[in-house]
DNA sequence: CTTGACTCCCAAAACGTTTTGGAGAATCTT
DNA sequence: AAGATTCTCCAAAACGTTTTGGGAGTCAAG
């Protein structure tokens, strides 16, 4: 409600002299500290961030891309993410601003105003790319960043991932395990990482056991994409007897493919995300999920860190994948 | 990458003539001002946001609050809402930043320190609630905002809402002409003004039919709460055949209850919200949505003519509710 | 040749903070 | 008692922009 200025004359003190009493210097005498403390309080007295950023040198600010294209706007958590992150930015002074991707410029041109406008301390990408122009940019500029997913950029950057291949591995290996041959994938677009890594997986454990890679049928990252991406593979003359999905609403798709295609409950199925509704699907999906709680506080950690100027390869979390089981992978390996 | 002062001076020109004439001001002529753009463009100079912010005294920035509790994060549709929103804002060089609610603080600490601190020319308060302190607070002080739902503030207030009270009346007095007498309510916490909204629509429908208002059940708004609700409704002596539901996370939730307790496809079930999953579900959940497309759009306008000092009773919106009809409803009143 | 209008430009102030580089007084050292 | 040290405090600069209030020219009219 007022300045420095007024402040420092109500008291009879200095502008310097209030403003390092509030910053808590020891060049200011515990008295006055405590006199120009309780002044500040009584008035409300808080800093003009505006002034302050200018000074300072510093955006106090972190943006958040989003997706442009409707629903895909990353991991369903992600709501929670970010406001865990925004919470954790706001115990260091940082406020977290949503960088939304206008129609017809690129998620770059957002990237670049930004950076180049001194808008912001340092970025947070979701959903990469394997081939992410938005991480070579900021990397050229030289701006801290984190992504959540990795990138096939040959520098190192930071981010938070979690470890899809080794978890659609183990997916796949646990129905072969339960007597299962026919194993389909219903995948992502391969050019985002998840969806890419995920879908390596599968193929990894299904070479291992020495069976055919071409139950895999690929879709929007949703239940629709699921749901059509779910009909391709039924349609085949040897009907898979497990699915393994990308994600969990892919996965919910599919179920309704599977109850319109064979009555349901035949066909095995496992999601990733761990989505709450999964546990109110027809079955129960069972599903898997990154380990580690509070991802926002993660996020926000190693962007305060990236800040701080600590090199990238300390910056690297990658998560192992855990199962979360309900009743829909449990179906028996029927022949079809 | 450079500021006025090298621009001028690389021009040389006057920081002021630089800046009008970037500004498009007529007191520069046209020769220099293409001059000066074309230099700007070359190198790529974008204003300091803080110093304009500063010199200008706006903070070019909205801050939209985010309820704590995870999963009470406002509407399914709410990060799409979000992304539309800030798009238009940014159109008019605002951006949009989260308030996330750190433990031990209320939401009003954070309106507080956002509006105190000169952080924001503006606030989007979602999620209202029947008496809202954050609303008496930015009244109080003056701050333009809107909120996504209405409150029950004495003075008038900018909001966007649904009208749950028509659309759950309506769905009700549809289920009474089905043929349904024991008609039950899935209601969410009544504090939220939408909660209550539309429960008094289910209430007055009940009471137009003359039939009793007991059959309701209060929940969390999500599936877990819908669950246990429905569960509750369904151990009444003389159970529902129908249940009109908050919202679709609930009804997802009651879908399960059904399931459980009778095989399901017995009772008729809508949900409000039009979530994408309930395409998805078993049966296929019958639903109702606010009219009205790009509701971030709606609010970055109203933000934006409330900064510019409209009064609140031009930005108030109540939108009509539309039924979204899929299976979930149509399941006959038979007698329990 | 003056006057006024018009065009194009600029110096300087202002926004509210943080930080630099001391200044003056009090206290300690020798 | 003089010098060194410590303790408090402060004036002024700086951050990069926008805006105010002109100031030179040029030109046409009187």
């Amino acid at each position: 409600m007022a300045n420095l200025k007024q402040l420092a004359q109500s008291l009879g003190l200095s502008i310097t002299t209030v403003s390092r009493a509030l910053d808590g210097y020891a060049d200011v005498s515990a008295a006055t500290r405590e006199r120009v403390r309780d002044a500040a309080d009584k008035v409300g007295y808080r800093p003009n961030a505006s002034a302050r950023r200018l000074r300072r040198q510093r955006a106090e600010l972190v943006a958040v891309t989003l997706p442009s294209d409707p629903g895909h706007i990353g991991p369903p958590h992600f709501l929670d993410m970010l406001s865990g992150c925004a919470e954790h930015l706001a115990a260091a002074g940082l406020n977290l601003v949503i960088a939304p991707v206008p129609r017809g410029e690129s998620e770059l041109d957002i990237c670049r105003r930004f950076v180049d406008g001194r808008r912001v301390d340092a970025m947070l990408l979701v959903r990469t790319k394997r081939k992410d122009e938005r991480v070579e940019f900021l990397q050229s500029r030289g701006i801290p960043f984190v992504t959540n997913g990795r990138t096939e950029s040959l520098l190192p950057h930071p981010y938070i991932d979690g470890d899809g291949f080794a978890g659609f591995r183990a997916a796949t290996l646990r129905f072969h395990a339960a007597g299962h041959r026919r194993i389909g994938h219903i995948a992502g677009p391969q050019e985002y990482y998840f969806a890419h890594d995920r879908c390596r997986g599968w193929r990894a454990a299904m070479e291992e056991c020495g069976l055919a890679t071409d139950l895999c049928a690929e879709g929007a990252p949703l239940e629709q994409g699921g749901y059509l991406a779910a009909l391709e593979l039924l349609r085949q003359p040897s009907r898979p007897t497990a699915l393994v999905c990308a994600t969990d609403e892919m996965a919910i798709g599919a179920l309704r493919a599977l109850r319109e295609v064979d009555g349901g409950n035949q066909i095995s199925i496992v999601g990733h995300d761990d989505l709450a509704m999964g546990a109110f699907t027809s079955p129960p999906l069972s599903t898997m999920r990154m380990t580690g709680e509070n991802l926002g506080a993660s996020f926000a950690s190693l962007l305060l860190r990236a800040i701080a100027g600590e090199p990238a390869e300390e910056l690297q979390e990658l998560h192992a994948i855990e199962f979360v089981d309900r009743d829909s992978h449990r179906h028996p390996a029927k022949a079809a």
